[in-house]
DNA sequence: GAGCACTGC
């Protein structure tokens, strides 16, 4: 049935791509878009010279997309319909179908800037407007000026669209309506104090009606989620014991103005659903709970990544935590902030993907038509570096030439190109240099790119690599780890732990792990996700593999530095993550409680989860990330103190 | 004495 939605407008898709080389498709969720049009282009022949590429911002999307269509098309996955995401590349020279995360098809783009293999390339999702897929948009356009005949497809879910309308210039348009069943949308009449009391009074007002389904609560993160839960159940509790011993029929139960009887009470189980919770425990939510309802109380990973079926009720607090880069301040900003319309509009579809779904608002009408239309872009609210030298290596200089959406403010391309320069990758002139050129040829972030290039000369090249394969992942410690209380797992931590550097205890973890007979069981024993440490694996062989591949030529690259001659191996490593890294290292203040970082002089203290002992606070440190929430801290630090650098070698 | 949203190469 849903299917049919685009197949309707399938003559006037046909007949608009023959009209303009760009084409702009409105379709909702429920439209059936991204299954079915491939198969409309593959009919119409635009897969007989050339291949249909399709970008998604996630890679479970691509490969979900993949195999469904494959599947419509009666052919083999790897075949006619490949994916290519990290780690997993699929396709053949049969390939005529290609779904790819927006992220590798910018990096084609280096090798290949007019993508001269694809007859059409489909952003989806561009209303998500992610850092890549808004830099795909930009090449895509200058694509076109060299190969006027490549068509460009962008399919948004917003029908706000007029900034893609007047960014392609000659484009043409076609709305497909979706097919959605009907939301019931309450806000609350007046503000109310405490938005969490307020959703556990939403959610306990809506099991008081007898109507089955689940809820999905949105709130803005772990700690919000948690104290949530705690006071759900708590509130529970008490309705258990009102009611015990006594036949249910017997018992009224006051939610608010409305009374119950507490044979229509549903037991109701509580999930918390975010991405630093272990995957065994998010994996609860797709589990159906027997004659229960389950409350599902989420971040925004409910929002686009993950879907949950069940869900009829949704609970919105209106608030989500949002990271943005300040440039003045040299530092990430992780900040509560209020959602968007568009956000708000998304979490409440959530309500009714099965059926009729009813959605409560923590705040009121008068607070959501304030809110703004659309979240600020994610390219506006990041740190540019990396997209910034990869556009240079492809020779887009000036990026004044660079045809974007919403273009960064001067701030952050001064930042990225600073930052550049100071890595040697950008030289005065803002041309790339030989070290830039290596740089760009390793997918990860160019301050990792060149630590992993000058540790090649340095006698600690698989130790850079790990440390860096393990700073691009997750958090790897759980939380909250129950065994975190027992003595062998205090003795255990010990050993991993180098009480004077987070980043050599990172190394000692993937060694140990690495060296463990049973990864599994090494892991759960030590309060490891499992996931992070094998994604950590796989990062590793493909950072290992390029840099395999690269000639560095030390004299090209202007590399003068000689360490000094070390007893402990260790010392090589942290002496060339310093040498590396300079531009991120910080002096302990006079107040001997903050640390100045050493460019903006930000005022910085050390997170509660380094291994570093608060009451010796060393002098000098070197950092992974600078990111202010109630205070400002750095993230992952090592001293450096056993060292007299206070300036970087040239 | 008090804690990091979500993606991706």
């Amino acid at each position: 049935m849903e299917e049919l939605l685009i197949s309707i407008v399938q003559d006037e898709i046909v007949h608009k791509l023959k009209l303009s080389n760009t084409l702009l498709i409105i379709a909702s969720t429920g439209s059936g878009k991204s299954t079915l049009l491939p198969g409309i282009l593959v009919s119409n022949g635009y897969t007989d010279n050339g291949i249909v590429g399709i970008s998604q911002p996630r890679r479970v999307a691509a490969i979900s997309l993949a195999k469904r269509v494959s599947s419509l098309l009666n052919c083999k996955i790897g075949g006619f319909v490949g994916v290519s995401v990290r780690f997993h590349n699929n396709t053949t020279a049969q390939t005529r179908v290609l779904f790819a995360t927006d992220g590798i098809l910018v990096r084609e783009a280096l090798i290949d800037p007019i993508f001269s293999r694809f007859s059409v390339i489909i952003v989806d999702e561009a209303h998500e407007r992610s850092l890549r897929s808004d830099v795909l948009f930009g090449l895509l356009v200058i694509a076109q000026r060299r190969r006027p005949e490549l068509k460009v497809v962008i399919m948004s879910a917003t029908l706000e669209y007029e900034n893609f309308v007047k960014f392609f210039k000659d484009v043409q348009l076609v709305k497909v309506e979706g097919r959605q069943h009907p939301i019931e949308i309450h806000h609350i009449r007046s503000e109310c104090e405490d938005y969490l009391e307020a959703a556990v009074f939403a959610t306990l007002m809506i099991n008081s009606r007898s109507e089955p389904g689940d809820i999905l609560v949105f709130l803005p993160g772990q700690e919000e989620i948690e104290s949530f839960c705690g006071i759900l159940n708590s509130k529970l509790k008490k309705i258990e014991q009102e009611a015990k011993g006594k036949t249910p029929k017997s018992v009224l139960l006051r939610i608010g103005k409305r009374t119950c009887n507490y044979s229509q009470w549903m037991q109701m189980v509580i999930l918390p659903l975010y991405a630093a919770l272990p995957l065994a425990q998010q994996e609860l939510v797709f589990v159906k709970a027997h004659n229960m309802r389950k409350v599902i109380a989420a971040t925004n990973i409910a929002e686009t990544s993950l879907t949950i079926p069940g869900v009829r009720f949704v609970v919105d607090s209106g608030l989500e935590k949002q990271k943005s880069f300040s440039a003045k301040r040299g530092i990430e900003v992780l900040a509560l902030k209020i959602i968007s319309k568009a956000s708000a509009r998304q979490r409440a579809g959530r309500a009714g993907r099965e059926s009729k779904g009813f959605v409560y608002r923590i705040y009121t009408k008068d607070s959501f038509d304030k809110m703004p239309e659309f979240t600020t872009p994610e390219i506006l609210r990041t740190n540019v570096t990396q997209p910034f030298l990869e556009l240079a290596a492809m020779g887009i200089k000036g990026i004044s030439e660079f045809p974007m959406i919403d273009s960064p403010s001067q701030e952050s391309f001064l930042v990225a190109i600073a930052t550049l320069c100071r890595l040697g990758a950008l030289d005065r002139a803002g041309s790339i240099t030989e070290m830039g050129k290596l740089i760009v040829k390793i997918p990860t972030s160019p301050i990792y790119a060149k630590l992993l290039i000058i540790s090649r000369h340095l006698n600690c090249f698989d130790e850079i690599l790990t440390m860096v394969s393990m700073l691009s992942v997750d958090v790897p410690w759980i939380t909250n780890f129950s065994g975190s209380s027992n003595k062998g797992f205090k003795n255990a931590k010990m050993r991993i732990s180098n009480t004077s550097s987070d980043h050599l205890t990172l190394i000692n973890l993937y060694n140990l792990y690495k060296k463990s007979k049973n990864p599994e069981s090494f892991c759960a024993a030590f309060g490891i996700k499992h996931n992070v440490m094998k994604y950590a694996e796989q990062i590793r062989i493909q950072l290992e593999s390029i840099v395999d591949t690269l000639s560095i030529d030390a004299t090209k690259i202007n590399m003068k530095l000689q360490p000094p001659e070390f007893e402990d191996p260790n010392d090589y490593v942290l002496w060339t993550l310093a040498q590396g890294s300079w531009i991120k290292t910080a002096i302990l203040d006079p107040d001997k409680l903050h640390y100045r970082t050493i460019l903006e002089k930000q005022k910085v203290k050390i997170h509660l989860s380094s291994v570093i002992n608060r009451t010796k606070l060393p002098n000098y440190i070197v950092y992974d990330e600078c990111v202010s929430t109630s205070t400002t801290y750095v993230r992952i630090v090592s001293s450096l103190d056993k060292f007299d650098i206070r300036k970087p070698e040239k």
